[in-house]
RNA sequence: GGCCCCGUCGUCUAGUGGUUAGGACGUCAGGUUUUCAUCCUGAAUAUCGCGGGUUCGAGUCCCGCCGGGGUCACCA
């Protein structure tokens, strides 16, 4: 239980589109706000000016408009403690660091690219000597003056221990001399993470930073910043991390998409949602389907997983396939926009659908399960042949009584429903071109045919279908309609 | 390599000293079906990373080890 007003905040950086791996941090930074009434913030932290990649910023507004994770301060609509763009406040981050030298926080370091490049070689995991530390006020008035470059260091404690309770991770304790004095300002003005940060978290009242465990080892810098500053700072709350198939860090590499790549591929954003809540989390079988709501009752910030999660896509599809089939058709379709040609008729992809979502596990399986009702296939006669199981004269002639019988049916006017919708039989009388009717007439001319029931009905299929596998023959013949199932039919033999 | 975190079926996990270590996804088999999928039923898969303790009793507590991950930028 958190008694504080709690504001978090999601901050990504604009050097691309965020995978999904960086969303899932946002949505608990969400859950967590939303849990206790408070508020979400998305800040963007554009402080590396060579990373930053123009558009990213936009996918990041999608990426949360999706998954419906509302903010409610940001960019775009601001809010209390704007702007919510770190390059927009750099006359803040400025004051700070020149009132950070003022306190003996931090100094400045005129030490030169190569030098530091040297100290690596020397040794790969070597932290700054702090050397410049030891410059006297004068030499450093002095070099200023020169004209020299220098950045900003923090002067960080370089003995004891930086100890804090951390709301996923719990006691946390490292030892100072592992952090050396990062740079706070770089020598083009512009703050680095570790500075930014900190401000900004406080100006904005940032009560809980939920972020990823790879942030952990760098929490003694910022919270010896917002000692000096004299703040108190949030409470931190590191989160693991999700994991590619080869259990590192995911990553482009692994072919780690963003949400925006799977919602291109036919993932529902619910699903989505969903499947990354449970990355971390638990709550029943780990397989219930959740709205946005019911996660935000559930969420449980104790509960946080403390092991990192490996992103298993079988898992999603899982997920995504029972959305697919709770979701109302009417709103199915409209999801489904993007990934049919346009030219299909709307009542007609309608009607597909109810066969086709039980078989759907993303948005992209419709079109391909689809495609045969409006464009007849070119069926080979030895294909039905083959499922028939008898000769070409017999098979003819099993045609023959099948086309006779759907012949007798008559067209209503209303379109023939298929069995599983809304509607009944009752519409469609005995003699009318319906599903039910196919199934009863033709089951009829069967048991007459000489023809087992799969021999009969699966080369039925196959004539009017091109394919083996379809959902059930009389729905597809009735949503076919009765003049383009006879003509398929009587194809065959032509 | 130093430091820090983590370690229960392939995967997500339940489990807070006494359980036949449970569920779900996936896998396999059976049932249903004219096909596929759905759905239903069932099965296999975990010597709870390993080794020592503590205890009548340990997945649960302690120690050591091992394994995995993270981090050590004028990147976030």
């Amino acid at each position: 239980m958190i008694d504080a007003h709690v504001r978090t905040r999601y901050a990504p950086s604009p050097t691309g589109v965020p995978h999904v791996g960086n969303t899932r941090t946002a949505l608990f930074d969400y859950l967590l706000a939303k849990k206790y009434g408070g508020e979400f913030i998305l800040r963007i932290e554009d402080t590396d000016q060579d990373r930053f990649v123009p558009g990213s910023t936009e996918k990041i507004y999608q990426i949360c408009d999706l998954l419906g994770l509302v903010r409610d301060e940001d960019p775009v609509s601001g809010g209390a403690y704007g702007s919510y763009v770190q390059s927009e406040r750099l006359e803040i981050y400025q004051k700070y660091a020149q009132l950070l030298v003022d306190i003996d926080a931090a100094y400045p370091c005129f030490c030169s690219e190569e030098r530091l490049k040297s100290l690596h070689e020397k040794d790969k995991f070597a932290k700054y000597d702090r050397l410049c530390r030891k410059l006297s006020k004068e030499e450093v008035q002095k070099k200023i003056l020169a004209g020299e470059q220098y950045v900003l260091r923090v002067k960080f404690p370089e003995a004891g221990f930086t100890t804090w309770h951390d709301l996923v991770q719990g006691k946390l304790s490292l030892p100072n001399n592992e952090c050396d004095d990062k740079v706070l300002m770089k020598t083009s003005g512009i703050p680095t993470y570790h500075l930014a940060v900190v401000i900004d978290d406080h100006l904005m009242k940032i009560s809980h930073v939920l972020r990823g465990v790879e942030w952990m080892v760098s929490t003694p810098v910022q919270l010896f910043l917002f000692e000096a500053l004299g703040w108190e700072p949030p409470i931190f709350a590191h989160v693991p991390l999700l994991l590619g198939p080869d259990r590192s860090k995911l990553a482009k590499r692994h072919g780690a998409k963003s949400v925006l790549g799977y919602v291109d591929d036919g993932y529902l954003p619910e699903a989505i949602d969903n499947f990354l809540f449970y990355l971390g989390f638990s709550y029943k079988d780990n397989s219930e389907l959740l709205t946005l709501d019911q996660m935000i009752d559930i969420f449980d910030e104790k509960r946080i997983q403390r092991q990192n999660a490996i992103f298993d896509i079988q898992r999603l599809n899982y997920l995504n396939s029972q959305w697919i089939k709770k979701m109302p058709t009417e709103d199915l379709f409209l999801r489904l926009n993007a990934f049919i040609p346009s030219e299909w008729n709307d009542e007609k992809v309608k009607q597909i659908l109810i066969l086709v979502k039980e078989r759907m596990f993303t948005l992209r399986d419709f079109s391909p399960a689809a495609e045969y009702f409006f464009t007849a296939p070119a069926v080979n006669l030895q294909s039905v042949l083959d499922q028939s199981g008898h000769t070409e004269d017999e098979t003819k002639a099993w045609f023959k009584t099948a086309i006779s019988v759907i012949n007798k049916l008559i067209v209503l006017p209303t379109p023939p429903v298929i069995a599983r919708s809304e509607s009944d039989a009752a519409i469609h009388p005995g003699n009318s071109f319906s599903s039910e009717n196919l199934h009863l007439e033709l089951a009829k001319a069967q048991v007459t045919s000489g023809f087992t029931p799969k021999e009969a009905f699966m080369s039925l299929r196959v004539a009017i279908s091109g394919r083996s596998v379809t959902p059930p023959l009389f729905d597809c013949m009735a949503i076919l309609g009765k003049e383009e199932t006879l003509k398929r039919l009587s194809s065959v033999f032509s």
